[in-house]
RNA sequence: GCGCCUGUAGCUCAACUGGAUAGAGCGCUUGGCUACGGACCAGGAGGUUCUGGGUUCAAAUCCUAGCAGGCGCGCCA
């Protein structure tokens, strides 16, 4: 429980208790009723709403209300030491004394833990997902890491947590690329012009996937495609899969599971899920409408197999089966998520690219239809990433082809400031990432302000001759906090707040952007020293004042904590 | 034509999901360091929250009608 949940428990008991005597009787389990961090300006600790939801239900003036209530309180809760009424009717609440400590006390037992919501919940998530036909891209690092980032978060709050991979090797784009492997072994071995046609891929890791290859199987000719086929298949995915997955552990992600699409065929799931979906009759033969707004001449309107996923929310049902009968794509999706759904998770999550937008709609619909509702699915969808290098766009790969690859940015950029940078957007914005910003040791890049902060706070202990967390005395030393301290340790019990939001919608940027200003706030207090000297930290060696041991230490934990959960090293020393 | 996302300071974005005087960074501008790490800090200017209606104590946020940009919209994967 976090100190807002705690004390707003206090209140609502006192209101329960006292509601015949404040004329309450409209109270409605309290809904919309919170407390929340006061505007910096207003320098209390607590900021609660209650006169406002419950005059409005019950028919009194909110101030007036607020009046009546600040007496109650003031006298029925210890932990409360005084209130203001603001606004239209706001509770300013500042803690006493004892209060501040004891939450300050639970900080420090929860350690590694602060500011974790206490969950336990089985999640699968499915994140990158790129297709095996070539190396990861700049667009796939977003989604990769946010998937990873949240994985973490889950995990941080107690749940089980599955990182899953689909791996997409099969159908005619995977046929391509092996394809384009076999002409550069062509080109390679014997000296064969790789042909242009339009659906090869260019790329010249292709050349290299290819050159391996020979290598490995130098007593192996190839000189028949189809014949070559399944062998070249199995050895280009592996090889292209190395490359993903190099990719990846690079960034510093890794998945739990690597799930097939192969399988899936070749253990003819999709026939099972799509029994069961006519069982429920979410399936059946039909025709579907031509799409609107399109010239259409290339369709054929015939007898299918069709998912009902309008039935779900979704704009138009989907077919299961192309012309020749056989199975589509999202056919071998809804399969796949069948046997997510069979492996018993509470919450799915698929993190897609922008590219993937009007497809979670017939995937949500899918799974609805396959667990008769009782799996949630989210779909995340990551914006597309643009590049910046010296303020002006940045295109190109020759690696990779018409893509930057993710290996071209680790090249440039190491993985904790891609990690950061990332997610330092919402998700549902276009993000632009400056090479050069990013590489900057300054303020401008954030990832190095937050890190700064931290050695800075290391660089204090080491002086010390101490180590972090040592010698602090919550029982018996009397703490006075001077206004800084106060507002530092205010930013420090907003942490749990952050979690618990952004546990709930997944918008995973608010931890950085909470990071960032707890370290503001720590940087601005450290420079206070500069202006005026009584506000130094250290004198002889010693520390001035417990307080500020004790306010650096919050600070180290929430850091500690925050970093951990992105993914991001926080060093002792810069 | 349809769906999803976006529209907030000159620029890039926040805003506790309906709360208080809409906040940060960059840029502009004025100051502060021989330091516990200046790789920083403090101050100032800068806003009709795309537009019009509506909902209520309260709207950037919700509803509605538009406008603008992005991404998608097969029987590709």
């Amino acid at each position: 429980m976090n100190i807002f949940e705690y004390h707003l428990t206090e209140i609502k008991e006192v209101i329960l208790s006292k509601k015949n005597n404040l004329n309450l009787n409209e109270i409605n389990d309290f809904k919309g009723v919170s407390l929340e961090v006061p505007p910096d300006q207003f320098n209390y600790d607590l900021s609660c709403n209650i006169a406002m939801i419950l005059g409005k239900k019950n028919k009194i003036r909110p101030k007036e209300l607020a009046l009546k209530l600040k007496v109650i309180f003031l006298e029925k809760i210890s932990n409360f030491s005084l209130i203001e009424i603001a606004g239209p009717g706001f509770m300013n609440i500042k803690l006493s004394n004892s209060a501040l400590l004891n939450n300050i006390n639970s900080i420090f037992k929860n350690k590694k833990f602060y500011g974790s919501v206490k969950d336990n919940k089985t999640y699968n998530i499915e994140f990158v997902s790129a297709n095996p036909t070539g190396p990861m891209h700049v667009g796939h690092c977003r989604g990769a890491i946010y998937g990873d980032v949240l994985a973490n978060l889950l995990k941080f709050n107690g749940n089980k947590v599955t990182k899953e991979y689909y791996v997409n090797d099969y159908g005619e784009q995977i046929k391509f690329f092996v394809e384009s492997v076999y002409f550069r072994i062509q080109e390679i071995k014997y000296n064969k012009k790789f042909p242009k046609q339009e659906n090869l891929y260019p790329g010249l890791y292709i050349k290299d996937i290819a050159s391996k290859i020979i290598h490995e199987n130098k007593d192996f000719t190839f000189n028949d495609f189809t014949k070559n086929f399944e062998f070249l298949k199995k050895e280009s995915l592996k090889k292209s899969m190395e490359l993903i997955k190099k990719d990846l552990k690079n960034l510093g992600i890794t998945h739990d599971n690597f799930f097939s699409e192969t399988e899936i065929v070749n253990k003819d799931l999709v026939t099972k899920a799509i029994k069961i979906l006519k069982e429920k009759r979410f399936v059946e033969e039909g025709f579907l409408q031509p799409p609107k707004g399109e010239t259409n001449d290339n369709w054929k309107k015939m007898k299918r197999l069709i998912f009902k996923s309008t039935l779900f929310g979704d704009d138009a049902d989907r077919a299961l089966q192309k012309n020749d009968g056989s199975w589509t794509y999202f056919a071998n999706d809804v399969a796949y998520h069948m046997n997510k759904v069979s492996r018993n998770y509470e919450n799915l999550v698929n993190v897609l690219g922008a590219d993937h937008t009007g497809y979670t709609k017939r995937i949500k619909a899918a799974v609805s239809a396959l667990s008769d509702k009782k799996v949630k699915i989210k779909c995340v969808v990551c914006q597309l990433v643009k590049l910046f290098k010296n303020g002006s766009p940045f295109k190109m790969s020759k690696r990779a082809g018409e893509f930057i690859s993710a290996q071209d940015l680790l090249n440039e950029v190491e993985k904790d400031q891609i990690r950061f940078m990332m997610l330092n957007r919402s998700n549902d914005v276009e993000l632009d990432f400056d090479f050069d910003k990013v590489k900057q040791k300054t303020k401008d890049n954030p990832v190095f302000y937050v890190q700064y902060a931290y050695a800075r706070i290391n660089s204090i202990i080491r002086s010390l001759n101490i180590n972090l967390f040592e010698k602090i005395n919550l029982k018996e030393d009397k703490f006075n906090f001077n206004s800084i301290e106060e507002k530092i340790i205010r930013k420090i019990f907003e942490w749990p707040k952050i979690i618990e939001s952004t546990s709930k919608k997944f918008d995973l940027h608010k931890i950085p952007f909470y990071l960032y200003e707890l370290s503001t706030l720590f940087h601005s207090y450290w420079s206070k020293g500069n202006e005026n000297k009584d506000y130094k930290f250290i004198e002889n060696d010693k520390i001035k004042r417990k307080e500020i041991l004790l306010v650096i230490n919050l600070i180290a934990i929430v850091l500690q904590n925050g970093m951990r959960i992105l993914g991001v090293s926080l060093p002792d020393k810069m």
